[in-house]
DNA sequence: TCTTGCCTCTACAGTTGCTGTAGACTGTAG
DNA sequence: CTACAGTCTACAGCAACTGTAGAGGCAAGA
């Protein structure tokens, strides 16, 4: 299977059909060949290139960190300080937002089980969601 | 002091002065008074508001969730059961995302480990992205 | 062969939650 | 009086897609 259309290149890789257009669109991925009838063919090393693409899309890198990590890969002479550096700083994005979630578990949490039914005018997550400087128990 | 610029209100409430515009033009907020000259002028109220848009929002609740609390809010007499249900459905999304994260960082702490210096050609940071079938996720 | 029914095409609007720009007016401190 | 900061409206743009319309393509069944 040398040659697939869009469809198949979509369920081999798990990318929609639109996203693919999209990302062929920013080019992200190269523009492919075409069938007499003008639709887009694709080999198998698309395949690489957009699981690639999907998979670092996964780990939450940026669209231009993954342009900058593919214009890397086609260079494969180059130190890979580079390539590094972008792990690097993925990894730290990742893990500032998993503070702030972690900080937001706790105060819905704390929320919640401060809301034992009753009225709205009462409501202690309404309560803390106004008052933020403090945490209303009571 | 009843009565401020979009300015004060702003430096108030830590909230942008276009984003303050913005939150009025999606009826978020409802339109203020108005001087002679057509600048917005708000009361106190308005302080209260938008820190309560502000707080829900740093936790991460959607526009459209900000929006029925505050109906909720508007008529304190009904139960609170739904605001409960906001708030659950919230820390269940906060979860998701925190579970989806801590993976996220493990397989870049693995992968960066792995890139020990050198060429590209063999970067483990690329390699793991490129054969995603080997990579432990999800 | 015709027809059915999914696939693909282009082009463009819509999504969410803002941010930035242009060009004009207003309010205030020196 | 003159700067200069603040405010006004209206619209464009951002990320990273998703959805729509209307047209044409392709393989299989009756």
């Amino acid at each position: 299977m040398s040659s697939m259309t869009i469809g198949k290149l979509s369920a081999a890789t798990g990318v929609k059909v639109t996203t693919i257009r999209y990302y062929e669109s920013i080019d992200l991925l190269e523009e492919p060949a075409r069938s007499a009838s003008g639709q887009r063919l694709y080999g198998d090393a698309a395949v690489e290139r957009l699981g690639f693409i999907r998979h670092a899309r996964d780990l939450g890198f940026p669209v231009a960190a993954i342009r900058e990590l593919i214009s890397l890969q086609v260079d494969p002479g180059r130190d890979c300080d580079l390539v590094d550096q972008i792990a690097r700083r993925q990894l730290g994005e990742v893990r500032r937002r998993l503070t702030q979630l972690e900080a937001l578990e706790a105060e819905l949490k704390r929320m919640i089980t401060a809301c034992e039914g009753g009225k709205v005018a009462n409501c202690s997550v309404l309560a803390a969601l106004g008052h933020h400087e403090q945490c209303p128990r009571e």
